[in-house]
DNA sequence: TTAATTCCCATAAATTCCCATTTTTTTCTT
DNA sequence: AAGAAAAAAATGGGAATTTATGGGAATTAA
């Protein structure tokens, strides 16, 4: 399973249309099964309920993953109901176009605030496209709360904590 | 796991290219499982938030490495988020062509201040690029503080306190 | 038919590819 | 051990390709 890597901003035209990062399109291509030289891949933008503030992107093949986890939950549970409205209602399918762009809807920029710039970073099998300023301000929040660690504090003691417990 | 080893101070040309240290090339190579005979090896570069002021350079199998421990971290968590922005978002995935140089995109360079010459030092499983100023003002930093032991003090008596408590 | 969306084409800038030189290191030979 | 030859490493430059972006015509939807 290949992975999404890196961050880009790139200008959002009056119709919408962004250009995807193109390391970013390489792995869009790739994890889309039907995909072929010359075809536009497809992926699947989640944008979720009124608090999510940016648009996940899924490639097919992770999708799918989700699709078949949803699944395999019971019949009429009230988890599978809200991830098959998260999932299957909030999302929106569409594709890559020839010149490597994507177009947003009209209603999903205005919902999480895109005007003239949109942000992209990668989330491991994902990855999202924020307002620049809403992101930084999500960033400026978790300097925040690193600064109130101990001043030599590195956040990678986290990586070979992952097998104990975190924050007692 | 081989572990990088050495140093090296390398010419950056205006498109951004330098040339890998040969010895580092070895481990880049060895350490990608799809690379063979011909095939440009693959790398990662992470680079950061804007405090740091170097790239580390990690090998597939250290980044494949990283991004297990991240997935091994609960979903959703301050932690989890932290870290798949660090190595996932703000980071560069590239590779060595066929001449053993790597290229350094233009807002790297900028964040790190290289301008014509590449600083390289290993570090166990990354190796580190720097400007080469930079370094050495580190370095200068780091013998101060040697200067401020006692005469006779031998670093080496750390290794064998590796599973004791360091400083005091 | 008015507005929105898709398709098609165009361009400037950045990036990659390909090939050529220069330097340095290693090996071979005397 | 010195010098010559060969191999590997570092570097430089131009051509070709890719990327990001813009605009208009054609098509579809409301």
């Amino acid at each position: 399973m290949r992975r999404f890597r890196g961050e880009g901003l790139n200008k959002v035209d009056s119709k919408g249309r962004v250009s995807i990062p193109a390391l970013f399109r390489r792995v869009i291509e790739v994890c889309d099964p039907a995909w072929t030289d010359g075809l536009q891949p497809e992926l699947v933008i989640v944008y979720g309920d009124s608090r999510k503030n940016f648009l996940e992107c899924y490639t097919i093949d992770a999708i799918d993953e989700v699709d078949q986890k949803i699944s395999d939950l019971p019949r009429g549970s009230i988890q599978r109901k809200m991830l098959e409205r998260l999932f299957h209602g909030q999302s929106f399918p569409t594709s890559v176009d020839d010149t490597g762009r994507l177009v947003i809807p009209h209603k999903l920029r205005e919902k999480i605030g895109i005007k003239a710039e949109a942000y992209f970073i990668a989330s491991g099998d994902t990855f999202q496209i924020w307002n620049p300023e809403t992101f930084q301000e999500d960033q400026d929040k978790a300097n925040a709360w690193l600064q109130s660690l101990p001043e030599d504090f590195d956040p990678l003691i986290y990586l070979d904590a992952s097998d104990r417990q975190i924050d007692e």
